[in-house]
RNA sequence: CGGGGUGUGGCACAGCUUGGUAGUGCGCUUGGUUCGGGACCAAGAGGCCGCUGGUUCGAGUCCAGUCACUCCGACCA
């Protein structure tokens, strides 16, 4: 049999069928693995390292800003899920709960947290006294426990790790600000470090946070045109407070309820990466994430001076850069396609006709073109390369958003490019929820994403009903 | 929760109609030749065919039950 026709190990292609495609760079690129529990998925090594560099530079952030770090209990008293009403409606149906505990049933049952409003309300109320213990700026980084129907790695699943932001304040103004500067720190991390442009904006009375006043959400889209919730921050009023007795007593001595707010993101944003940079050969990083900033493949490693200089050039680069020099003996082809399945930004070849030339080979991820460079000022030359790939991803991503971004102002309008394009959609809305179900049910499954806070005034009145118009939604189908 | 589908070495599958020694490809191990885009040759290792029971001289194959996973719908970071 001709080597050509050799099988090899294929990532379907996006555009044949991409729920499938996304499947395959998951596995290939050894993100995550299925596990023997339901719904639930083991996040391989590789995976993980994108996660704990996520994390790293997020925390920071946070920190930054003057939050601090505190574990919350994984378990939920069912009477405490129940203290704030629309809390437990929004949530009950999706709780995984225990019932024994050892060998004995449990008087009362616990909810496996699906988030930890509660829990921090309860301690809430036990710290903050006087005006003098706020604000209180807490973030914890954990598991929760969702019971999906249906699950798909890192986009949605049983079991999902993130981080979840819980602020008191003092008064209502600093914690919507708090709410807005949240988004903000998001907005600015897609973009920075994840490279990926996004609308943000306010969710309708439907779409919101179980409990909240306002919620606030991130929605970049992905390659297909179909959005991702990619993070909310939420405003609860004083909801919680007065449902949980949370009370300060203030400047003036008088007792009051502090305002609160909560955000999250989560291992979903794994998924976002995924499906906004990749291509048919895999998974394709942002730099400032990427476990390995830059493979370096020796070619004819086993000619003489070869893996020495190598080493070299990993040594000198890893002062700087995440370096992975692979001294296997796989073949460079193996190589090369390996990792590009697994997304790294940048490859460095060095072979004898290089070291010959004191030069080497980069190759951007992005457009995989090969650049002979100086190994004089390398870091620098890299450094250049990894902020080209940054640029590039993003350039990449924000084309993709702005010409799948499409602009109703008839219902019938709407209507033809929800069934014929994928993709946002602008469009005015007068406001009612009854206005929301009709365009998802007449276009199968259209949502609204959020009410961007700069609002265009397409026109003056509702492409549904026809009625005056009191916001420009974005909306498109979400996974 | 409703409707399909699938369970056979690590992975992807064939074998089942018509019962008779467990197969193929990839991967893995060892040795050698290769090495600037998924190398090749040779020799190996690895499976009580999801589970339980039944029919039969004999079950991966037929029957009954059961469990798990998965896809499509209604709900969701």
């Amino acid at each position: 049999m001709a080597k050509n026709e050799k099988m090899v190990e294929q990532i379907t292609s996006m555009d044949v069928d991409f729920a499938q495609w996304y499947t395959d760079v998951v596995k290939k690129a050894e993100l995550a693995d299925y596990s023997g529990v339901k719904g639930c998925m083991v996040i391989r090594p590789y995976g993980y390292a994108i996660w704990e560099n996520i994390q790293r530079d997020l925390d920071a952030r946070f920190k930054a800003l003057g939050h601090e770090n505190v574990y919350m209990p994984m378990f939920i008293p069912e009477s405490l899920l129940q203290k704030e009403k629309d809390h437990v409606e929004g949530f009950a149906p999706e709780c995984a709960w225990v019932t024994v505990g050892g060998q004995n049933p449990l008087a009362e049952r616990l909810a496996v947290r699906p988030t930890s409003e509660t829990l921090f309300c309860e301690h809430f109320r036990n710290v903050i006294q006087s005006y003098r213990d706020l604000p209180k700026l807490y973030n914890q980084w954990c598991n929760v426990v969702r019971w999906e129907k249906t699950t798909r790695p890192f986009l949605r699943t049983s079991e999902f790790l993130w981080q979840e932001g819980h602020t008191m304040h003092e008064t209502e103004e600093e914690a919507r600000e708090e709410t807005k500067r949240m988004l903000g720190v998001y907005r600015d991390f897609y973009a920075e470090s994840l490279a990926i442009p996004a609308y943000t904006g306010r969710k309708t009375e439907k779409e919101k946070f179980a409990g909240a006043v306002e919620t606030y959400t991130i929605e970049p889209m992905m390659h297909n045109g179909v959005a991702l919730q990619g993070g909310t921050s939420h405003f609860f009023g004083d909801g919680f407070a007065r449902a949980f007795d949370i009370t300060f007593t203030g400047r003036d001595n008088t007792i009051r309820y502090p305002f609160q707010t909560s955000w999250g993101v989560s291992t979903r944003m794994i998924g976002a990466i995924i499906m906004t940079h990749g291509d048919d050969n895999g998974l394709i990083l942002p730099p400032a994430v990427a476990p390995v900033q830059v493979a370096i493949i020796p070619v004819a490693q086993h000619k003489e001076g070869v893996l020495e200089k190598a080493r070299e050039l990993r040594d000198l680069l890893a002062k700087k850069f995440r370096v992975k020099l692979d001294e296997s003996d796989y073949s460079t082809g193996w190589k090369f396609s390996q990792y590009e399945m697994k997304g790294v930004p940048l490859r460095l070849e060095i072979g004898p006709r290089d070291i010959e030339n004191n030069s080497c080979v980069l190759v951007s991820r992005v457009t995989r073109e090969k650049t002979f460079v100086s190994l004089d000022h390398l870091a620098e030359s890299v450094e250049k390369a990894l902020q080209t790939v940054h640029d590039e991803l993003y350039a990449r991503a924000l084309e993709n958003q702005k010409a799948r971004t499409y602009e109703a102002r008839t219902r019938e309008e709407f209507l033809d490019i929800a069934a014929n394009k994928s993709g946002f959609i602008k469009a005015m809305w007068c406001g009612e929820t009854e206005c929301e179900e009709q365009l998802k049910d007449l276009t199968g499954g259209v949502k609204s994403r959020c009410i961007p806070p700069e609002e265009e005034r397409l026109s003056d009145v509702c492409v549904c009903c026809g009625k005056p118009a009191r916001h420009m939604v974005i909306w498109g189908r979400q996974y």
